[in-house]
DNA sequence: CAGTGGTCTAGACCACCGC
DNA sequence: CGGTGGTCTAGACCACTGG
């Protein structure tokens, strides 16, 4: 199934790709789910197996999918085991890590403010959900959060109020279809202010290192900001670069 | 050019990795140069072109080759386009990155402290060469780094004195054969130092980013520990989960 | 133009899973 | 046991580079 070269020709297996991609996105496979098989996806797209499979191999790298030898292609879940190997990246000083527990202080619905707006690509005064919550390591209150959310992505989502689940990338895709697929992180050393210091029993002017995060989901949108602040005298942010 | 299945059975791609890997670090091949083409090694190892391919698409994954299309493939060097894309995460506001420059305010031969011992895979007390630094962005004092590194895999480098190049990992690898493949980074908050604060001319106990890095060779052995601490009310320190 | 890597195919055999 | 993904091969054609 070869095609005639023109202007816009792009390979067959990243139009495979693609297609694979939208169909995610459109809720065709639900997360869990099993994809057809490497020969069916063949025939129904008309291209050889291998070329399925080099698409297939790129979403595997992506973790938009799981191989299973034997059992088949499943569409990736959002569990712990994956918040935490993605998208963590607080360590102990002993080199482990884990997800800590979290109090929700505050959830509530409001506008956004300007540069809510302007990260999460609303307009401003658009409806949000703003959650406060702070974060323990060991019993010891360590992170003190601040997720905002465009309303529009997650209605109803401050009803739960202060009983939110701890690890909400999974509510956010269970409950909400939301997937997410990426985050763009900026860390900065910050002062704590009177509330961080309240909340994380210090002495105000301790540094802390504040991390801004934006989650955007399988289509690139963003659909989560959330602003951390953690006191590194018992762990650190860690980076592998490679 | 199948093999029998045995307990240890490994993939031929990554035999043929392994073994490409091998060479690479041994000096078969010189940084810039460009490796034979994937089917003289296919005869060289006696297996299919797509064996070889398989291997080396690994390996310009990782960097450690970059692929022609009709010219071939060619060793990775190190230049400050790669220290900027691989390993450099400072941000200017306006999202925009450059290698600032430097001034070497130290560099002499001692010994190696139990820290750096410990994370550098040394003896205590072993010689070491330790060079501290401030690097400035757009003409201001930024950062102020402390790097160490093992005497014995940089003999004399400490001759260059505050001559050193603000580019260093192109210097290992040119003039001491040292190719850096991977870093590990840790980063807390902290205060500022009466040292740091006179370097940056800031307030002492202002909070900086403290960014410690461990860089490994292409054999995964550590030969660079530096310690950074940097302003960040103008940069900031980028990270991209996915 | 000859030689390189990039794409695509077809088919063989293997390792693994679940029934 | 049949079906899945994982490995390996052989060969075709294309796009690009350099002389």
């Amino acid at each position: 199934m070869h095609e005639q070269p023109s202007p816009t020709h792009q390979p067959l297996y990243q139009q495979v790709y693609r297609m694979l991609l939208d169909r995610l996105a459109s809720g065709d496979w639900s997360p869990g789910e099993l994809l057809p098989s490497e020969t069916a996806l063949a025939q129904l797209y008309g291209v050889s197996q291998g070329t399925i499979r080099k698409a297939l191999d790129t979403m595997a790298a992506e973790r938009l999918v799981v191989r299973h030898q034997g059992r088949g292609t499943e569409v990736a879940k959002h569990d712990s085991e994956r918040s935490l190997f993605q998208f963590w990246h607080l360590y102990d000083e002993d080199g482990s890590r884990r997800i800590p527990s979290s109090k929700v202080l505050e959830c509530v619905r409001t506008t956004a403010r300007a540069g809510e707006a302007r990260q999460l690509n609303l307009r401003r005064g658009a409806p949000v959900v703003r959650i406060r919550r702070c974060r323990y390591i060991d019993g010891r209150a360590r992170i003190i959060e601040r997720i905002t959310l465009p309303a529009e992505r997650f209605p109803g989502i401050e009803s739960h109020g202060k009983a939110l689940p701890n690890t909400l990338y999974a509510l956010y895709q269970k409950q909400y279809r939301v997937t997410i697929q990426t985050a763009i992180e900026k860390l900065r050393a910050v002062k704590a202010d009177q509330n961080d210091a309240e909340s994380l029993g210090i002495e105000p002017t301790t540094p802390l290192l504040e991390i801004e995060r934006v989650a955007l989901d399988l289509e690139d949108e963003p659909v989560e900001l959330r602003v951390s602040r953690c006191e590194t005298n018992q762990i650190h942010y860690k980076n592998i670069l490679d």
